[in-house]
DNA sequence: TATACCGCGTT
DNA sequence: GACGTACGCGGTATAG
């Protein structure tokens, strides 16, 4: 099999602006080849078009770091690379996805005790975010670009056994081939109202300066709401609060949503700066966000890692699109999510309960599994059974109960844990005697669920780490410490892991399976986000009934398992519509 | 200007 | 003494 291994130096991250500065390339064990193109885009397109058949050819593999970049910038001279991905980072990820970094040069250094030329020594620009590469001597870019593609060859070799010794294999190619997904996906971007985005910002800064005005009467001056100290001064000092929680490192005390709504009763500035605070983060993190709409496509493309999470989940940032509020004061924000013309529907689709599913197969609890089998309320036999009354007893609240105590099992709950969400999502106050007994009877019902636990505990102590249903491996370097506390968090992790892992397994399947179809059978359809266990695509209205077939299909059958996968799907014309 | 800490949005 | 997973990112405070 051949293979090109490539990498391309280009002025800018932004890959709608990118221009190419260098490429290097190397087929195989052979000659690097480089090619620097002038800043003139006939003529990269020109030399782009020459090299097209090698990177269109199936029968070449092909090899990079992060290649997920290259991949886009050449998708934007109309290159659709085909055939065997390999790369290097991802190789890095699956190995120890705890590594420090996965950049290539770190990898040069710890695998292959290498020191490669660092981008900022040879780089221009006046701080280090705005280095750039361009106007450098070609002969410089070059010996960048060849030892780039180099140490990428080297590192690829280096880890390419300790994937096949360590069964990784299942996990590697599933990343690989997710690559050109996600890929797509940032490509694609997002399509935002803006005009929306801007009536719903000036209907919060209306709001903002009413609370604003209010709250400065009643403190008789002016005060910065987010500044930890003076919110400090103002309540504890001058109105004579009394504080509720603790100080932390800074000595402050904690004026946390959680902690104002306890000082409710004691004032009426509480509620105004709560409000405040609510509406400022929507203002400064989630409206700013939408803003970074990119001029050249006039969508909103995100970065989707890849590489970034140790439980094998995706990430995403600048900005992150997987936080978006849905349930709070900001929640309309998702009505600027829109499909992408007249002709065009979302698709919202998200798997029900894929983590207390995992946990019922993973473990076989005889009463989980049953109970997913015979279709029966999970949240409400966890009420009937941890609080120990009758199931026709459980109400809607007392269900709520029962759905944050099962949340609480993925998360290794302990008492306090558990006391502090039910008194934070559910405004219920219980001891934690009493906390402590529902983990207890909790337990007694689901016997195997306990018997799993200590499992995967006892096993991660042998191993030194815990794994997905797929042999995705997670080192636990604190499983077997003499530190209480570092202990029992890799414990809760040796059971955390596995489900939100293999959630993230499966839907990373059903998203390689949805976008192969989408591009085997020529669909215009696109996939937009990734929200952990929900995805968001964009489709012509010719095509809706197909895909949500489709789709509904791929993601239900990404793979079998003794508990069937369920999918809720809706079609709307903004994400508010779709969730 | 860079870093630490706090706080908070999602799952 | 900490006491629920996984993140990204905004702000202030502080040190350089």
């Amino acid at each position: 099999m051949r293979k090109l291994v490539y990498d391309l130096e280009t002025t800018s991250l932004n890959v709608h602006k990118a221009i190419i500065l260098g490429i290097a390339i190397c087929f195989g064990v052979g000659v690097a080849v480089y090619i620097a193109f002038p800043n003139d885009s006939k003529k990269v397109e020109q030399i782009l078009s020459e090299l097209k058949p090698f990177f269109e050819d199936e029968t070449i593999e092909k090899v990079g770091h992060n290649l997920k970049y290259d991949n886009q910038v050449l998708k934007r001279y109309g290159i659709n690379v085909k055939g065997r991905l390999h790369d290097t980072m991802v190789m890095s990820y699956v190995t120890a996805p705890n590594r420090e970094s996965h950049g290539l040069k770190h990898l040069s250094k710890v695998l292959l005790n290498y020191q490669q030329i660092e981008f900022d020594d040879i780089a221009v620009g006046k701080t280090k975010k705005s280095k750039t590469l361009e106007g450098i001597d070609p002969n410089i870019v070059k010996n960048y670009a060849c030892e780039d593609v180099d140490q990428t060859l080297q590192v690829f070799n280096n880890l390419l056994p300790q994937i096949k010794d360590n069964s990784l294999s299942k996990v590697y190619d599933l990343d690989c081939d997710l690559v050109p997904t996600i890929t797509d996906m940032e490509f694609t971007g997002v399509k935002i109202d803006s005009d929306k985005l801007s009536v719903i910002e000036s209907e919060i800064d209306t709001e903002l300066s009413i609370i604003k005005a209010s709250i400065d009467q009643i403190v008789g001056g002016e005060i910065n709401l987010n500044s930890q100290p003076q919110l400090n001064k103002l309540l504890f000092d001058k109105f004579n609060l009394e504080p509720i929680g603790d100080k932390g490192i800074s000595g402050y005390w904690s004026v946390s949503a959680s902690v104002l709504k306890r000082l409710l009763p004691q004032h009426s500035i509480i509620k105004p700066i709560l409000d405040y605070k609510g509406l400022i983060k929507v203002k400064t993190t989630f409206i700013k966000a939408l803003k970074k709409v990119n001029p050249v496509t006039g969508r909103l493309h995100a970065s989707i890692n890849q590489c970034i999470t140790e439980t094998g989940r995706l990430s995403c940032s600048k900005p992150n699109l997987q936080n978006i509020p849905s349930r709070t004061v900001g929640k309309r924000l998702r009505e600027c999510f829109v499909a992408s013309g007249d002709n065009h529907t979302l698709i919202g689709v998200d798997y029900s309960n894929i983590e207390l599913r995992i946990m019922a197969i993973i473990s076989q609890d005889p009463i989980m599994v049953n109970a997913y089998r015979n279709k029966e309320d999970l949240h409400t036999l966890t009420a009937s059974k941890a609080l120990q009354i009758d199931r026709s007893m459980v109400d809607k609240q007392l269900r709520n109960v029962g759905k944050l105590i099962n949340f609480g099992l993925i998360y290794g709950m302990t008492a306090k844990g558990l006391q502090q969400s039910l008194y934070q999502n559910a405004g219920k106050e219980y001891s934690i005697e009493q906390c402590q007994s529902f983990i207890n009877s909790y337990f007694e019902l689901y016997q195997g669920v306990a018997k799993c636990r200590e499992e995967l505990i006892y096993k991660a102590t042998v191993n030194g780490y815990t794994e997905t249903l797929f042999g995705r491996k997670r080192p636990l370097q604190h499983i077997n410490s003499n530190d209480s506390f570092k202990r029992e968090g890799a414990k809760r992790l040796a059971l955390n892991t596995p489900i939100q892992g293999s959630a993230s397994d499966i839907i990373k399947m059903a998203m390689v399976n949805i976008h192969n179809r989408i591009t085997k059978e020529g669909l215009q359809s696109k996939m937009l986000l990734q929200v952990h266990d929900e995805l968001l695509f964009d489709v012509p209205n010719n095509e809706l009934k197909y895909m949500e077939t489709l789709i509904k299909y791929e993601m239900e059958n990404a793979v079998h398992l003794p508990i069937a996968l369920e999918v809720d799907l809706q079609t709307g014309e903004t994400w508010a519509d779709v969730h």
